[in-house]
This record gives structure tokens, C-alpha cells and sequence, in this order.
DNA sequence: CGAGGATCTGAGCAAAGGCTCATTTTCTTT
DNA sequence: AAAGAAAATGAGCCTTTGCTCAGATCCTCG
């Protein structure tokens, strides 16, 4: 065994070939969203994940290279989630009418954030400037998404599409965000659900070709 | 002397009694703001705000208590010039038509978030748990004084002023960081302030008492 | 059963950063 | 000019935290 350089002499980031495994990688994300969602990034130290997860800290770091990659898979298990919670709030949208489907996509958008709300805010705080990739992947996901549902809808008669679409979801988002983090308790109110609904409607009404 | 119990041997934060103080103070301030605004707020440690102030650590912890409060006191500049421009860029609006007040508008809340994106940015995320008050209540108060510029328009009929405020705000400032962050050259789109516009405009008559 | 791989352990290293304080320098004031 | 207050210095203490590694333990499978 030659003692020559050896930059990682470990393979780090194992991926688990047993269940025991991916047991333990499991406990290893829970844990950290957990601390995470509770007490902010700043608590979320790999030693307190692990002893959180109940293993090791040597344990921890067989699975990721380092505390970012944990981050991110905690981000990727996140978006994933809400992603879901998205799709299925939205089957069949397509088939209602204007109203109705401004109801749902209300509804839809409001049920995603409630997914893991401070977990969403705590990701929001520690991935941002590096690794919001991942976040903001999705969110640029769902601007396309609407983007498409709105331009399919020739009744509306929109001028840019796109634009509107891109307006109505970070304005939403940013709203959602602010009211979370402030008024957690609020988002349950159904006077804001209606006032997100005559931003929407007024908004799509606001950005027809002639108006 | 008795060599008592001392818990703070020197009273720190002291406030500049010299110009020369206040001079360093300001370079302290300063310091810290530009680094936070292009390396982020981990890349602002105190050793690197001395350093790049010119002073050494001692010095500032001779103003301020600890790394927070030095946080706090940029928070709180930064909210007082956000202020100014808001309040500058808002002056007369009263007395305009409605296209042209919320033209006004849009242009004074892009204005306003202009002023120092990269550390209102920062700021978000270093403050976010703890000291997010200074700017929260920055916030509400803007919420407060457009509720009232609201109310004070019965043209518009709104049947609940304080909230389609909290809507109009919170989503604006939602749109505007989100853009911030990902397509920062875009706040100059032309597009996009029309699309604000159109937002604010479908709003504002989507929430009328009878509609 | 037993070899060998997979998994787990945890003391502790090294780096980083917040902060202290004894001392020196500069300014003000009489 | 000289005392005393204000301001400034910076080596280094102390804590925290990411992460390593040498070895122990657990599983699977022939």
C-alpha cells in the first residue's frame, strides 16, 4: 500500500447497500430537518444531527461528504415533497372553470408551504447563496407550470403569459413567505384566501391582451 | 479594588464622545455592510470588519457589544435609508389620478429595495431568527401607511383596506426579492413594472366592496 | 461457522471565530 | 504643560464545530 498522496482515503458518501443503511441515512435526514425546522440552521451542527439521530458522528459522514450534502438532500427530499403536494392539489384543474380553478390553485399554493413551513423558511436561510439550486429549480418549475395552464387558457386572453405567471407566483410565494414567517397563525384565515383570490383574478383580468 | 464579582470589567458599546469616534464608528458600520452585501454574512466576522475598517477588534468592540449588535445597527441604517427613499420617492401622491399614483408606486417600492439590494438581501438571512425585528417593523409600517393611502381614497371603494395592503405589499416585496435574487438585472424591465402595474391595478379593483 | 464486506463508533485534531484586557497612544482642558 | 479621559491596539484565550481515522461490531452468504 503505497503511502502516496491520498486525498480522500475514505469514500465518503456510501450510498447504503443494506437496509440497516438506509435506515440510518433516513434517521440521519430527519434529525436534521427536525433541528433544522425547530431551532435554525445555526443549531443544526453535524454533532447535534447525529447525536439527534441516535449514531455516530463517524456514522454521519459515511453517508455525506460533508455538512452541505446533507443540506441539499435535505432541500431535495423537501421540494420533492411539496412538489407532490402541488401535483396532487392540482389534478384535474385544468377542467374547471376560472374561478373554481383560482380556488384551487389558492388552495394548492397555500397546502405546499404549509408541507414543512419552517423547515421551508430554515432551507431558505442556510441554502441561500450557495445551493438554493435546488429550490430554486422548483420554483422555476412552477412558474412554467402555471405559465403553460394560463396561456392554455384562451378566455383569458393574456398578453405575456409568462410574465404574468412569473408576477402571480413569486408575489404569492413572497406573500405566503411573509405572512409564514410573521403571522404563521394567519394563513389559515379564510379572508386572505379570498384577498389572494381578487389579487389573482384582478391580476389576470389586469393583463389581457386589451384591457 | 476589590477584586469582586465583575461581570463586565469594561463597559462596552460607549458611545463616540470625539468626532474621531464617531469617524471610527462609521468606518466599523461601514465596513461591515459592504462585506456583508458582497461576501455574505459569514464572510462578515468581526476580524474581517476590523480589518477592513482599518481598526483593530478591540476598537470595535469598544463600540458595539458583540457581532449582533453590529448587525442591528446596520439593519437599522439600512431601514432608515430605505425609509428616505420611500418617503421621497412617494411625496404628492395624493394628489394624483389613480394610473398615476400607482405608478408611483410601483416606481418607489423598486426604488426602495434598489437602494442596497445585496444587503438588504444579507440582511434577511443573517437577521432572519433573531433580530428581523428592525426591519419587520419596517415592514408593517409600510403596510400601514399604504392601508391608510388606501383607505383615503373612496374611489376605490375597498372593502377591506388593511388587507388587500398586507396583499399588495407583502407580494410586491415577495416579487421584487425573488427577482433580486435570480434575474437581478431584471427589475429594470419595463415589462415588469407594467405587469406590477397590472397586478396592483387588478387587485385594487378585484377588492372593491361590491364586485 | 467463518470470512469479508458493510456499518458503526467516538476521542480528538485543526481551524475558525468571538471576544478580553493590559497597555499604549491621542486628545482635551485647564 | 500635564493630568486625565477617550480612543485604539493586538496577542491570544476559549469555545465551537466540521471532520478524520483506527478499530470494533454487525450481516450476509457460501
Amino acid at each position: 500500500m503505497p503511502a502516496a498522496a491520498r486525498k480522500k482515503p475514505v469514500k465518503r458518501r456510501r450510498s447504503p447497500i443494506q437496509s440497516r443503511g438506509q435506515a440510518t441515512v433516513d434517521a440521519i435526514v430527519e434529525a436534521a430537518a427536525q433541528i433544522l425546522a425547530r431551532k435554525g440552521p445555526a443549531a443544526a451542527t453535524t454533532n447535534a444531527v447525529a447525536a439527534r439521530a441516535g449514531v455516530s458522528i463517524g456514522t454521519l459522514y459515511q453517508y455525506f461528504a460533508d455538512r452541505e450534502a446533507l443540506l441539499q438532500e435535505i432541500g431535495r427530499r423537501h421540494v420533492a415533497e411539496m412538489q407532490a403536494v402541488l401535483a396532487d392539489a392540482l389534478t384535474g384543474i385544468d377542467g374547471l372553470a376560472l374561478p373554481a380553478a383560482v380556488d384551487r390553485l389558492v388552495a394548492a399554493i397555500v397546502a405546499m408551504h404549509r408541507v414543512a413551513p419552517r423547515l421551508h423558511q430554515a432551507l431558505h436561510q442556510s441554502l441561500a447563496r450557495d445551493h438554493l439550486d435546488t429550490i430554486d429549480a422548483f420554483e422555476v418549475a412552477v412558474e412554467a407550470m402555471v405559465s403553460q395552464a394560463l396561456a392554455g387558457r384562451a378566455e383569458l386572453d393574456l398578453a405575456h403569459p409568462a410574465l404574468t405567471a412569473t408576477v402571480l407566483v413569486r408575489g404569492l410565494g413572497g406573500l405566503i413567505r411573509t405572512t409564514l414567517r410573521r403571522e404563521p397563525e394567519r394563513l389559515d384565515d379564510p379572508a386572505l384566501a379570498l384577498a389572494m383570490r381578487a389579487m389573482i383574478l384582478g391580476t389576470l383580468g389586469e393583463s389581457r391582451r386589451r384591457a
